[in-house]
DNA sequence: AACAATTATATTGCGCACAATTGAAATTTG
DNA sequence: CAAATTTCAATTGTGCGCAATATAATTGTT
């Protein structure tokens, strides 16, 4: 059986995963781009917005560990989501370290106008539901092994 | 059959691939950072040299086509990467508007002292190099069918 | 209670990503 | 050939993502 030797050269870009992995981020959010600008927000505010849509007044830090991002990003963001008028941030009263992240009414109603968001990615994904979600299952416990290791 | 609708409601951000994808390359970003930090090198860095070890004195525009990156991205990463010694930028002579991206002998020999990344990248992984291969072409195939529909 | 260690958030600085614009060179078209 | 169009790179501005650091509140220890 012949087999071309690039295809096994670990160091072509190809060959890659983590390429594969990188790249495909990157289409998504230029799918999701014309989606989430009707909304008003980029797709890491989109991801935000996901949590508190599951769950109202919650910690900057729950919400970091949610979407493994830090207060360095979050701060940032959550002040603009603010500005826009879609959350509001008070500190905890039992725990004066803590930011509270609420949703406001207005944060609230874009839930319904957001519904549509997820249809519109499945179309584009063009493959069935159920392949999608082997995919997810095997990335997630991919990368649940990757931050294993950099937990160490 | 007892099914939770959680699992079901393409709203909750554990149904989404998308978000997967971006977790997922995170993570990944994480695990390379400390081996691409000894070769002085960001991640997007790293991929314009595997571009470069592959074929030299490319275009900019090539390069960009290579990892869906644009002028805006690249032209000051290149700088950086030429401030750093590794690449060298030159007008090309037959076409004047192209930017020919050359590695310098140092860029050249970094490829040797780059070669144990992937091996590294595979231990964290923790999975064999068949099932890396199998799940890189599917997410390969998922991002060109986004990148399709992105073209229309 | 006093002190040390830990925890939660904020800030600064750097490097992507990308949209939008500009400017120069090359190509196409009338 | 001249004008219009296209192509390529650079620039500007915004928003992440994260390391490093700072600060204040809380918890743990003696």
């Amino acid at each position: 059986m012949v087999r071309k030797l690039s295809t096994l050269d670990p160091q072509r870009l190809d060959n890659q995963i983590c390429f594969a992995i990188y790249s495909a981020a990157h289409a998504f959010n230029r799918v999701y781009k014309p989606l989430l600008d009707r909304l008003g927000l980029t797709y890491p505010q989109y991801l935000v917005m996901l949590v508190l849509w599951e769950r109202d007044d919650v910690p900057l830090k729950d919400i970091g560990e949610k979407l493994f991002l830090d207060s360095g990003t979050l701060t940032p963001l959550l002040k603009r989501l603010e500005a826009a008028h879609l959350v509001k941030r008070t500190r905890s009263r039992e725990d004066e370290r803590q930011v509270l992240i609420a949703l406001t009414p207005q944060g609230h109603a874009l839930k319904d106008k957001a519904r549509s968001v997820p249809q519109s990615i499945l179309a584009a994904s063009d493959c069935s539901v159920s392949e999608l979600v082997a995919m997810k299952d095997e990335i997630v416990a991919l990368r649940d092994r990757l931050n294993a290791v950099i937990a160490e």
